[in-house]
DNA sequence: CTGTTAGCGCCTTCAC
DNA sequence: GTGAAGGCGCTAACAG
């Protein structure tokens, strides 16, 4: 079944029934319905090689998602959410989601030959170093690029991610309102967007609140469980510790709150945690989790559409980026009174 | 820098250079050599798609995975593990990766359309239902498919998972040979492959040890926390409630430890658990919980290499799988001495 | 509005 | 061992 036959059936050209299905301007109305209402009886869909080779586009997205950078064991904890999301809006669009092998830091044009390889309309980038050769080189190219979580630059890139700014000025808010005044934080690695931003919504929080801001009281982590348990120690030792910490990672923070135990503190009684991500285990562990939930679901949706702007837009410098809302899921771990 | 370009670099003629670059035994040593050395330092890669729509074979993977099957809210911990597997033992052949969109039940013909339209080489399928009109259409056919967790049927068809019956009997070794004489098991939806094995590797190996099977210890979950508390607060209310539970699923293990807690008990001491998949939780709650771990990435590059050899080997209507060896990790939940 | 004619970039017979 | 020619299935100019 391919188009000449249906052109056949149809008594059409083939070159007819290809502007019948692709929505051109130019068919009659008769002809189309006709057209269509035959294509779907016979379940004919254009084979896509023959149509990307034709018109020099693919409808396909590349997703390039680094499985080794900074993910020493389990890490991206919404791999899995991001791809429902961006499935199915993409497949809303009739597109289709490839997976991209990583190329060795050595290839530097190894994305570039990528997109072109399988003529690409766009790639999704997360987890990945945007500062290596291969990636900047791909960011240099006019084809358009969104990054999750991660701050791109380029004629045709944009960036989508939590606004995670507000939600850890939220998170301070939560545990100012409960009394708190000694309020700490555990951070991610600074060099990442979003724990810079995590950070500077912690800070900014505590200026509103007029609430002193202490070095001591602002520990570097890396995300990971062993940073967070570490990090707390830290923070208990210190001669006028904490009362609450707001750790940049559910994977620090359920680390943090067993350090605390540990040590012979409670929690949320001796010091209260509130986390960030909502990961399963935030709400399998005793106490609960306090914790900041990501859209993951929409970080999905939402490339897929910034892509699309992307595509239609003319090339530019100006830096473009999407921010979405996140939501407070308060259990047990910030405690539910004043202190 | 298309093939006719490379060709006439190269000083030969187009023919020579497609036959060269794809291994044709008809090329001398010196001419593929040149050839090989120059696609190398212009970075040549082949169209995909004119390469596709010219030899028939896309050295595309399609990945079936229904995000809504059973996936009321957070499902498939291994979804990550399985693609970084397969990515990786995929582009290792030269082949990509397609995520496919989920098509409704009602377009019957919908994924064996899919598999043309992009030409598939091979698809993997995980978390569907095979008994679905569209899945079994596909399955028909002689397209090469693996199934991960899933007893597939076909003439190209295999299935890869874990040896859930070994895996189980072990667990509940692991509980016999810490003196416990009185297991039960919560068990997942027995018309799931890996559920019924590990219901039958439990019984075996209650067998072979010669403690007696008891009814009211088999009790039914569906993978979900909740049946998994429910199913430990039934267990816990029998009159001579076990001393250990071996549970199929690490979520609900969580949760059944959390209701022994909740009613006053102590694990382990007054009953162990043993859990089963090592999600990231296992290792976060408190007591950590004694589980199987399963070889995610070992699915992915396994999956890979069975649809190659599908695709090499004649159709047949022998079931093939392949079982791969699990792991069981000891921590607190399952107590270090015997009761 | 519709048909005819060229390719898109590559592989693959068929000659040589 | 290598080249020439045709075609994979579709889209996009160009006519009409």
């Amino acid at each position: 079944m391919d188009i000449d036959e249906l052109a056949r059936r149809s008594g059409v050209s083939a070159a007819t029934v290809s502007r019948a299905l692709n929505g051109r301007p130019e068919v009659s109305a008769a002809t189309r319905a006709r057209i269509v209402a035959l294509a779907a009886e016979l379940g004919y869909r254009p084979n896509a090689s023959a149509r990307t080779l034709a018109s020099r586009r693919s409808e396909l997205i590349g997703l390039l998602w680094d499985t080794d950078y900074r993910s020493g064991g389990r890490q991206h904890p919404f791999l899995q959410e991001v791809l429902i999301g961006l499935k199915a809006a993409l497949s809303d669009r009739g597109q289709g989601l490839i997976l991209l092998p990583i190329v060795p830091p050595d290839d530097e044009a190894g994305y570039v030959r990528l997109a072109r390889q399988y003529t690409l309309d766009g790639i999704v980038m997360m987890g990945v170093d945007q500062h290596t050769p291969q990636v900047r080189a791909l960011l240099a190219t006019p084809i358009p690029c969104v990054g999750l979580d991660l701050a791109l630059d380029g004629p045709r890139t944009a960036s989508v991610g939590s606004d995670n700014r507000t939600a850890a000025a939220d998170a301070v808010a939560h545990l100012h309102a409960l009394g708190h005044r000694r309020i700490a934080t555990i951070t991610g690695p600074l060099d990442l967007w979003p724990a810079a931003e995590r950070l500077a919504g912690y800070r900014a929080e505590l200026a509103r609140r007029r609430l002193r801001r202490r070095p001591e009281y602002e520990v570097a982590g890396d995300f990971f469980a062993a940073s967070g348990a570490a990090g707390m120690r830290r923070l208990l030792d210190l001669p006028s510790p904490p009362t609450a910490v707001f750790v940049a990672g559910d994977a620090m923070a359920v680390a943090a709150m067993q350090a605390a135990t540990d040590t012979g503190r409670t929690v949320p009684g001796d010091v209260a945690v509130v986390g960030f991500d909502d990961i399963d285990a935030a709400a399998m562990v005793r106490p609960g989790l306090t914790t900041i939930a990501q859209d993951y679901r929409r970080f999905g949706t939402t490339a897929a559409a910034v892509l699309a702007e992307l595509a239609a837009a003319p090339t530019t410098d100006e830096p473009r980026s999407v921010l979405l809302p996140t939501r407070l899921v308060v259990r047990e771990s910030s405690g539910s009174t004043a202190i």
